[in-house]
DNA sequence: ACATTATTTGCGCTATCGCGTAATTACATG
DNA sequence: CATGTAATTACGCGATAGCGCAAATAATGT
């Protein structure tokens, strides 16, 4: 796994359902490896991989406890990706805008065709 | 690549700078693929393949205009991504009030040790 | 019909991903 | 120190990603 931009890192670390649902479960609150692998039908070393791929996302740490190291979710990388969002949802609210504005003018085009019968008052 | 669901299907296109790259540049209007492939050291043939990723996940759309096939920025998927990232919003917000909290208790205690040479008041 | 421009598809290559099994490290406890 | 529990690393496998080159397709202009 080569050195990439975090962005990337944090996409692709996201770009999988079960790293998604291991960051849903830790919203709950830190939970341990053998915990998080619990609900999937998958080796602990490819949950260990998966935890793994977040952590050096920076999407999660880990700490120590005793033998078992308890994970956190990070909320950092999320917030760098919500800011990259951000640069499209200023487009596609302009977007929706634009596309409320031709939704009104078709609308009021059809309520021409109905009562065409009429001037320009 | 396996019919997948869309959220996977949004970040793992997400998951890679060219392609973000050309959504960067879609914001600002429809491009041909020759466009888009104008700024990388990309032959067509690849990044034809990129835009295949990128209209298989919904984030762009192809017309066609004479021989040029036009592509045009669709914002569905990431107004989806969005709304995934809206569950973890909350969960931070949260966290850093927490961070907030701590950060006031731990700046109290120092300006206490500062000046311990008082009584309780 | 023929040449031109725009884009995609086929093929082969190397690299990485996701997975399991087996071996290994790191702690804790009898 | 031996044993058990938690987690990781090593190794190999099949599948997929990303790339270029060459060939094919699509639409247009001559």
């Amino acid at each position: 796994m080569q050195t990439q931009d975090p962005l990337t890192a944090t996409f692709a670390a996201l770009a999988d359902p079960t790293r998604r649902a291991m960051l849903a479960r830790l919203t709950q609150g830190p939970a341990t490896v053998n915990e998080l692998a619990e609900p999937f039908a998958l080796t602990l070393p490819t949950v260990s991989r998966h935890l793994k791929v977040l952590e050096q996302a920076g999407l999660i740490s880990k700490q120590r406890s005793a033998q078992s190291r308890p994970c956190t979710l990070e909320i950092a990388p999320l917030v760098e990706a919500d800011a990259w969002m951000a640069q499209y949802r200023e487009f596609f609210t302009t977007r929706f805008d634009r596309l409320d504005t031709q939704l009104k003018a078709m609308m009021a085009a059809r309520a021409d065709a109905a009562k065409p019968s009429r001037g320009d008052q």
